[in-house]
DNA sequence: CTGAAAGCGCTAACAC
DNA sequence: GTGTTAGCGCTTTCAG
């Protein structure tokens, strides 16, 4: 089918371990037989096989495996970028998969990715499976959990704390006098990250005096429409609340859909407000209230972690990617 | 380090090769030879190989390569969300790649996942390097073309005409009675695709007697901000048009908020057409007129495709997806 | 600077 | 139903 070294040793009259040599860069042949190997392997259109390689030794593999809650959420495509761009410079690849915000697929797919042997894993969120964790300490590949900082990673991790930016927008809602604040969210319990925001939300609503009023929790994936919808269903019960606090982006901006198909003013009769900080956020007509996530840079600290010590190098347990709350015209 | 069929072998009193029978599940051993194997792989705790099986053996490989233009774009989540569910149901895994609207970027991603002698592949677009090409005929691995029809794919198309969607988009314009229309894209000719919809296009307005009066061609990314200051030039240097087509949907929402931010009046003064069909686009003040693209149908009918031609069937040759014109309020 | 030998873990093919 | 043999293409190790 394909040639392999021990073609290109035979045409260029050497061995297979100086064409292997010569092939990986290394050292220990001369310019004239580098030439000549390099010139049989261009003819011969060889095409390494990795799957040889990282079999022969386990310090070949050059896959990265990485796994994300949802594959359509609007922020995991520039996580990913920030990781691909990180790691394909330097001749890494990533196998990806999706976890449904289920701990047992996310196992699934860890033992799947794990018989591949790769170099390194990413994972989102703190929650895993007792089982996935075990199967991940046995695994050589170290990990980066991202988006939620552990207090203890399975190995390292990357991201900010979700219970904070709750806080951080009840704190600011409660500053700006909001006092009948309401809550509409997505999948309930399986986002454990959204429900760390939730938290922290209702957390500071407390400490504020003015205790969270209301909350609305669908279980329909996090979009616009459930936005829309779930701030239909939250008002008709109380209709009296003077800010919402939604699950993301898409559902807040779904949610000032709504208010603007009901003559709801916003901010003035109902503030809105989100989590996320899609590009689309920063350019409605009234810029959205919203924490935005560093995603990019997410990814880039994950793929960088993994690639010190994939070096050799400690590399940072926890690196801290600060998310921040940028006030709009919406609350 | 993590153990192996002869560990087990050894432990369950059997050979290795019945081991391996048993973990794939295959027959040709008995119920209790079973049970004592599944027992004893349990209690070592074992991980298949794949880099062993697949080098073994060329038919073993469930690895399918996946490369896109661009990660960051809100479509291709979607792809790879169809292609994720039809394939990881099967056992497959997903590598991923960019192109970033390069070939050259391309064909390294091509040479690197040959490597690793892929199951099949998933590329985006029809233009290849005449390099890529002549790499993936050698391949034995099915290879799938999506979003773009070619009318002689390498093996495999699926998608739909970006042409007609230029043209279906001219004509209904044009049946609306606009008269002078412009355009504002991105990626000038880096982006094939968004020229194939300039193309048909213009072909549409010229052939209805009102030839495209201008076009601002950007070098961004086509995002929401290169759709609002691309609409601003434009309008610059010819404030009469009457209608604007955009690059996608992105960018006509930034458009949008570029002519609201100005006081000019959507759809009366200056209609807004854009592609992609964006989630966030139909839920706008205004639904936006665009063109909706069948991404996770693309995706599910390109696992489809590569899976088909695994099994051993023909397999579709070309897939027509159907993207569709949905009249909105801006246009 | 170059080569020979061994072996990674698995599966295909064939024997029993 | 079960075992044996050979070998996939590469890298590692050790010899020259």
């Amino acid at each position: 089918m394909t040639s392999n070294l021990e073609d290109i040793a035979r045409a260029a009259g050497v061995s297979k371990m100086t064409v292997s040599r010569v092939l990986r860069g290394g050292t220990g042949f001369s310019e004239g037989t580098r030439d000549r190997v390099m010139k049989v392997a261009e003819r011969l259109g060889y095409v390494p096989n990795k799957l040889a390689a990282a079999f022969g030794s386990y310090q070949a593999s050059t896959m990265i495996g990485m796994c994300v809650p949802r594959l359509t959420s609007g922020l995991f495509g520039h996580v990913l970028d920030g990781v691909d761009r990180a790691l394909g410079r330097l001749g890494y690849q990533v196998m990806i998969g999706a976890n449904n915000h289920s701990t047992e697929e996310e196992e699934a797919w860890v033992r799947q990715i794990l018989s591949w042997r790769p170099a390194g894993l990413i994972l989102s969120g703190r929650n895993h499976t007792a089982a996935t964790v075990e199967l991940l300490r046995q695994s050589p590949a170290p990990v980066v959990e991202i988006w939620d900082l552990t207090t203890s990673p399975i190995d390292m991790a990357v991201g900010f704390s979700h219970f904070d930016c709750g806080i951080e927008m009840g704190q600011f809602l409660a500053r700006r006098g909001r006092r009948r604040a309401g809550y509409v969210g997505a999948l309930a319990r399986a986002d454990v990250m959204g429900q760390a925001r939730l938290d922290g939300f209702k957390a500071a609503l407390a400490q504020s005096g003015h205790p969270l009023v209301d909350l609305e929790m669908l279980q329909d994936m996090p979009g616009f429409y459930a936005g829309y919808y779930g701030l239909e269903t939250l008002l008709a019960r109380s209709p009296r609340l003077d800010v919402v606090y939604f699950h993301n982006d898409e559902m807040a901006i779904g949610g000032l859909a709504y208010a603007q198909s009901q003559g709801i003013r916003v901010p003035q009769d109902l503030g809105i407000a989100g989590w996320g900080g899609m590009e689309a956020a920063s350019i409605l007509p009234k810029r959205l209230t919203t924490t935005v996530v560093p995603t990019t840079a997410i990814g880039k600290a994950a793929a960088e972690a993994l690639i010190a010590r994939l070096k050799g190098e400690p590399g940072q347990e926890v690196t801290v990617v600060p998310a921040r709350l940028v006030p709009g015209e919406t609350a």
